[in-house]
RNA sequence: GGGCGCAUAGCUCAGCGGUAGAGCGCUGCUCUUACAAAGCAGAUGUCGGCGGUUCGAAUCCGUCUGUGCCCA
């Protein structure tokens, strides 16, 4: 074995072993009891980020461990099809060739689509195998196949007959560069500079000044609108003003929702093109003039006929101002605009036809679900967030004006008849039936992920096997956009039934200095270049270690050095445990055979099992890696390791045992840290025990084994192994220097502990002419040293100085708590106990460190 | 504008009523035969400010300041 570990020499065949022999497939007809994660379906256009490589890894350390523990593991895995993202993407491609869509044709279009997707979409079902992820590839859906797609259509169906699914003339968010209708948490808001203009509109006495931001749409207004109590305007309500430009005539009407705080109270309205304009043009039936079309350019006849909407702000701002109807322009003028999540563009409100989910019932159910406790989410600081959105929900706009997605199944006829067609029947057929043109919302299908990608609508033994799913693990960033469709038609759909019984949210991986990754920042990392360098493992330990539940995980590449280095260290404690003879086989001796080191590491390797165990029952990966770390390094490398060197040494029965512990310790070792770590424990473990796998090894359980008595024990030996070193150091002696010391053990626990107390601390037997120059007393027993000559006294003085004053300041906090009355009276006893055990440990302390300062030579 | 968080060692974060912790970084000394991707030892904090509750507050409450996110 070499000294290091290299990650890239096992981890590719390794993977493919897994694979090969079947550990993640999963068996419908299997009697264990199952455990489903469905993965949150990456894009199709995507490649792997670390955001990806951060959930994969909980939800990959989460099935392997229940993998571990007898359960039938189904981590599914799929793509969506990404409606937006991915027709842009080819539309780029055709552009490149000087062509648009429309040049091919619906039909051919969607062709290249699925050529495309052949040839480079999908990406980062490969760059999941490189980090490990145990899914059972054979199950690999995608939200456009047949079996999805049956189930979108059946679902849409189902809706539109119980009349959750209708078709509507709204204000919807349009892009004009997607081209498209878009749901409102598709909008992303931003504060944006703009310009704040008020206009005067009509002449004289009968003239009503408006402020607005968007001064194009005037050409669409109907109305301007006050608030009802407003005095100022009360008398003109009912009248008609003329609006400039146009020459209309339009009417001042009384509405509730104007603020007559805002600008001068009185607002122009634009039903076509703002969403509050819409409604209070349905209130007072005011027409609706839509005066830009889909690209955002005026349509309104006239000088402005052609213009973009930007430039046709500034023209008719321009033209209003040389009729002197601009009273006052305020710019720049920060407001809230927004933008289309895809590409950035300003959305334009626009009135149109689409098709809507009315969620009010299926929100209802989705919230209650959370309410009555059948679906937790962690962690619970998450849910009002949740509860809010779900009890707070408008209409899903679900119609896109795209070509790739599932084209909704709604034929209208040739006298105004509208059929909705369910996946076994056939559509109308003869002169006049056509289909919509509109596909629908990719979350639509990405919403009925849980039981589409187990075979529903058809009654599977997958949807029998592995429905519902066990927990969803997803970004708190999708909570909306996607858990709560999964909620909201998981429970339609299913009766009832949740699609999982717990919601896992984790956050954002930001960079080593909590700042949001970027391409435009330049600091976004690619997973792969790490992995790379230091191996998935390294990556996978780093993610998981900073995995706080709901909290976003910086991550900077020391970090991940530092995990490697941890693998490295794995690597060469089991490298060790090998070339002792380190063995699993055979019964564990009884304790009576066991050393108190023995003893001790098998308490503490209980303790951490135990503790692991419920660490992941709560989803607390942070926690449970660190825990593994401290226990690995800090418990068994840097000290129990160690302990093993004297005794095996010394050879016999005793070093039977030993090895036999030590086979122990690592292999259990190794099973904890194999859902983080696979590749590396995979090595290591077939390694130490010979076993087929660690990937079908059982999860280790709590014995109960315990053992405070070797605990403290041992704890002992390393109190007096750190002081001896300390003094050491503080002396400038080089660490493998020998000293030659005299122990005075007797009456202390430490006794049976010489040997290991002298290979540790580098002390050598007392000889002839041994000559103590130091005397260290600890614990009740004492280290007295041969330095062959001076000390350095001022350092000596120095510490012990140092730990006198310490020891005196933790005397007087302890006397001025005792001397509380209040604190004695009402404290529980306990506290008191321990404030006592202190100041006589300090009194202890002073008289020790008193009488070797006063030992010490004078200077 | 509304809501939810967060402010703890140089950096990133745990701790959330009874003596301040981790990783990385830092300072010494070492290639001591598992490991220099390491070992040993060490230093570092009026726990954002101000009030309050309590025998006791980093921890609970109020308030101010700073900062982040979500929604409108």
């Amino acid at each position: 074995m070499p000294t290091q570990y290299t990650p890239a020499d096992v981890e590719g065949p390794l993977y493919e072993r897994w694979v090969e022999r079947g550990y993640f497939a999963a068996d419908d007809k299997s009697e264990k009891p199952p455990y489903t994660i469905v993965i949150p379906p990456p894009n199709v256009t995507g490649s792997l980020h670390l955001g990806h490589a951060f959930e994969h890894t909980i939800i990959d350390s989460l099935t392997r461990r229940k993998r571990m523990q007898g359960y039938e593991v189904l981590w599914q895995p799929g793509m969506d099809h990404a409606g937006i993202a991915t027709q842009n993407v080819v539309e780029r491609e055709l552009a490149k060739e000087g062509k648009s869509r429309h040049d091919l044709g619906r039909e051919a279009f969607v062709e290249r689509v699925w050529q495309w997707k052949a040839e480079s979409g999908g990406q980062i079902s490969g760059q999941m195998r490189r980090l490990g992820d145990g899914v059972d590839w054979s199950r690999e859906r995608f939200t456009m196949d047949e079996g999805l797609s049956q189930a979108v259509q059946t679902i849409f169906k189902r809706l539109y007959d119980d009349g959750l699914i209708y078709r509507a003339e709204r204000i919807i968010n349009w892009c004009p560069r997607c081209l498209t209708a878009i749901s409102d948490i598709e909008v992303e808001y931003q504060d944006d500079e703009g310009e704040l203009v008020s206009i005067r509109y009509g002449e004289g006495d009968n003239a009503i000044v408006v402020a607005t931001t968007r001064a194009e749409t005037m050409l669409g207004d109907t109305a301007v609108a006050v608030h009802p109590d407003d005095e100022r305007y009360k008398h003109m309500v009912g009248t008609e003003i003329e609006l400039p430009l146009t020459g209309r005539r339009i009417p001042i009407v009384a509405d509730a929702h104007v603020d007559p705080e805002f600008g001068t109270g009185a607002v122009k309205v634009t039903p076509a093109h703002d969403p509050n304009d819409f409604e209070i043009g349905q209130r007072h039936d005011l027409p609706a003039i839509t005066v830009l079309d889909e690209h955002g350019v005026i349509t309104a006849h006239g000088p402005f006929l052609g213009l973009d909407r930007f430039e046709a702000r500034s023209a008719i701002v321009g033209a209003l101002r040389a009729e002197g109807r601009i009273v006052a322009e305020k710019r720049p003028y920060v407001h809230s605009v927004g933008h289309c999540s895809r590409c950035k563009t300003t959305i334009e409100p626009r009135l149109s036809m689409q098709w809507w989910v009315k969620v009010a019932p299926l929100a209802k159910a989705a919230g209650d679900a959370v309410r009555d406790g059948s679906v937790k989410i962690h962690p619970e600081e998450m849910e009002p967030r949740y509860f809010a959105w779900v009890d707070n929900l408008r209409d899903w706009c679900i119609s896109r004006q795209l070509w790739w997605g599932h084209r909704i199944p709604v034929w209208y006829g040739p006298n105004g008849e509208i059929v909705c067609v369910g996946p076994d029947e056939e559509p109308p057929t003869g002169e006049g039936w056509h289909q919509d043109t509109d596909v629908l919302d990719t979350w639509f299908s990405s919403g009925l992920w849980p039981f589409s990608t187990l075979g529903w609508p058809g009654q599977t033994p997958s949807l029998e096997k592995f429905f519902p799913t066990s927990v969803l693990v997803t970004g708190y960033d999708i909570l909306f956009f996607w858990v709560a469709r999964m909620m909201m038609f998981g429970l339609y759909a299913m009766d009832g039934t949740p699609p999982f019984h717990t919601i896992a949210l984790h956050g954002m991986v930001r960079d080593q200095f909590g700042k949001k990754m970027s391409k435009s920042f330049g600091n976004a990392v690619n997973p792969l270049d790490w992995m790379d360098a230091y191996g998935a493992d390294a990556l996978r330990f780093t993610l998981a270690r900073g995995a706080n539940p709901g909290t976003d995980v910086p991550i900077g590449e020391d970090w991940v050095q530092g995990s490697r280095n941890f693998c490295n260290k794995v690597w060469n404690a089991t490298r060790f445990a090998l070339m002792n003879g380190a063995t699993v086989e055979g019964p564990l001796p009884a304790a009576e055979q066991l050393s108190a080191a023995d003893r001790w590491i098998l308490s503490r390797l209980n303790s951490t099992v135990a503790e692991v165990d419920a660490l992941y029952d709560d989803y607390q990966f942070a926690k449970l890696t660190d825990a593994l770390f401290h226990f690995a390094w800090d418990e068994v490398f840097d000290w129990y390791v160690e302990l093993t060197k004297s005794t095996l040494a010394e050879g016999g029965p005793a070093a039977d045992v030993t090895r036999r512990v030590l086979g122990e310790v690592l292999d259990v070792t190794l099973r904890l840290l194999h859902p983080i770590t696979p590749f590396v424990t995979e090595t290591l473990w077939t390694a130490l025990t010979g076993g087929e796998s660690v990937v079908i090894a059982e999860w280790p359980a709590d014995s109960g084994f315990r053992d405070a008595v070797a605990e403290r024990e041992i704890e002992l030996l390393q109190q007096v192994i750190t002081e001896v070193r300390r003094f050491r150091s503080d002396q400038g002696l080089k660490p493998g220097q020998k000293v030659a010391a005299r122990l005075t053990l007797e009456g202390t626990s430490l006794v049976a502990h010489e040997g290991a107390l002298r290979s540790l601390a580098r002390l050598t037997p007392a000889e002839e002419g041994f000559h103590a120059t130091a005397t260290l007393p600890i614990a009740g027993a004492t280290v007295a040293l041969d330095l062959s000559g001076a000390i350095d006294v001022e350092a000596e003085r120095k510490r012990l100085s140092k730990d006198l004053a310490a020891a005196e300041k933790e005397l007087a906090q302890a006397e001025a708590k005792l001397g509380n009355e209040a604190f004695v009276a009402k404290a529980a006893p306990a506290a008191v106990d321990k404030i006592r055990g202190r100041l006589a440990k300090a009194t202890e302390d002073i008289e020790r460190l008193t009488a070797q300062l006063e030992a010490l030579p004078k200077a």
